[in-house]
DNA sequence: GGGGACTATAGCCCGGAGTTATGGGGTCGG
DNA sequence: CCGACCCCATAACTCCGGGCTATAGTCCCC
């Protein structure tokens, strides 16, 4: 017997006549009538006697209602789940993040995602990009948020968004020439450098040293918000990515753009063996719209 | 999700790769691709995370599974049953007969049913006309077996054969004329009287009163084979249903055909509200082959 | 780098199941 | 007793799911 087939003989025997079961079933009679009729072919034996027009089950359909109710309440349950596993909100996302998105960019994102799904529970955490990785590959977390993640065995890694360096000053600072700021102009300026430790350090430092400009580094910082927070403060200048330049106060540092640009990629890390829940990928769909906010156009004039 | 989705999300979860459920289900790798894509389209997820050429499970794919498989193993036990009620014998058949068809028919029936079907239950008993026809609708039977049934409000009958009354007379006995006898010929001999009890002993009596012959009636009795023994062991002729004529020991009396014939119908009635079981419908094909063995070709050489 | 295993895609065909239109039998009330 | 109404079955058409073969793409392993 087909599913249909279940289906419409449930329908007939309940409702007793193949018009009401066509009216339960929303179709047509003769559709009912004829699936009836295949389904007694197939089965060797009439399931409904035809007496003045009417329908009346015989012995076997008797036999057989019971199991059939069976099945139709269980296929009816995993119809409810299968629908409600796409809509449904409830379930875990684990998700880390680097310093640098945990600080503003993920609490931003989970908040404005809960407001609208109530249902979902987030674990989180800022982790480095090689604890990350290791927390990925055991599957303590689905999914991590960092920048220009290298390539790790039993990892990947897809690009949300593009971002760029920039200088950022004390808000009141003012470079002479304006506009887009080239390495060159900040040889003299006290310079707050950042250690080479994960791969937005290296591509910085790396880039920084393939110039021929001297800095004048005063302080070695690891993470991007102390090295703002100095800024802030008027200790001197840096150059950081944007997001972090965006996070929490925007307007106590002055952000510039870079001549030539230089640009990291946001990345969303996750297993390569164990595929992500729906809820998961609706999350990154979700972050992927917010961290846009914390890429705007750069003050290039 | 249809049951053959089910059915193919059952075999790839459990075989753990698409060619291998094609194998278990005996059907092409294209098949089972398509089929699964097409329920994960429906679905609106993916059921299986294409890595590196194999499938794995999402995480909604594992929630579904065990759904699934209870509707699987509910469907495979109803499909079973749905088998075995077209080929199964278990059952019982509830089956009364006159007395005329208990004698032998019907033991003769029920003997050969049994022994190509060893399961099923019979139960039988011998009623009059009438008290066959509350049987059946009380639904004390299921079905009856009765000559030329009346038709009867709640009851159907259906005619399983026609055969003739024959006049029978002691072994030895001769007519001078031979050949089919006409009821002239009975005028002088000692005649055993049917009564007129139930539709074969009406037909009978009109028949006979309708001739302008007058009988030489020695006896009266009610049961076809009360008079076939008065008539084998000499005490004069009757005519009775060519099924007594033919009943028990065929050679302890001699058939004359009659000329004109009087025709007759074996029936075999049920009620017109319940349906009857497959193993009932299929006892009654048992007796229809099975009747033709009591209403041989009469002599009318 | 090539062979083997696995999956996806394309193109084709058949059958199940949907539709509307129509006909026949049963029941009931004027 | 006849017409209205209800219920079911059939006919003719359409659509789509699911089967097939052939073929291409990918990954692993030797």
């Amino acid at each position: 017997m087909r599913l249909r087939q279940i289906e419409v003989f449930h329908a007939v025997y309940t409702s007793g006549s193949v018009t009401n079961a066509a009216r339960l079933l929303s179709v047509s009679q003769p559709s009912v009538s004829k699936v009836l009729a295949h389904a007694e072919q197939q089965l060797g034996y009439s399931l409904f006697e035809r007496i003045r027009g009417r329908l009346v089950p015989t012995p076997e359909a008797d036999r057989l209602f019971g199991l059939v109710s069976n099945v139709y309440d269980h296929v009816e349950q995993l119809r409810h789940v299968a629908e409600n596993l796409r809509a449904s909100d409830s379930g875990k996302v684990r998700v880390a993040a680097t310093p640098a998105f945990g600080v503003d960019l993920l609490p931003t994102a989970v908040s404005s995602y809960l407001a609208d799904h109530k249902d979902t529970i987030f674990e989180i955490e800022t982790l480095h990009h090689d604890e990350m990785a290791d927390a990925l590959l055991e599957s303590r977390i689905d999914i991590g948020l960092a920048f220009d993640s290298v390539p790790v065995p039993g990892l990947r890694s897809k690009s949300l968004a593009t971002g760029e360096f920039v200088v950022i000053t004390a808000p009141d600072f003012e470079f002479e020439t304006g506009g887009p700021i080239s390495i060159d102009a900040l040889a003299d300026l006290p310079f707050i450098g950042l250690s080479s430790r994960g791969p937005l350090g290296r591509l910085l430092t790396a880039h920084l040293d393939n110039s021929a400009v001297q800095f004048n580094r005063i302080v070695y910082t690891e993470t991007y918000h102390i090295a703002k927070a100095l800024v802030a403060k008027g200790s001197g200048v840096s150059i950081i990515d944007s997001v972090t330049a965006r996070s929490g106060d925007s307007e106590s540092v002055r952000c510039w753009s870079l001549e030539p640009p230089l640009k990291y990629s946001v990345d969303v890390m996750r297993s390569d063996s164990m595929p992500l829940s729906i809820l998961c990928q609706r999350f990154i769909e979700h972050i992927a719209g917010i961290v846009n906010d914390f890429l705007p156009p750069l003050e290039r004039s």
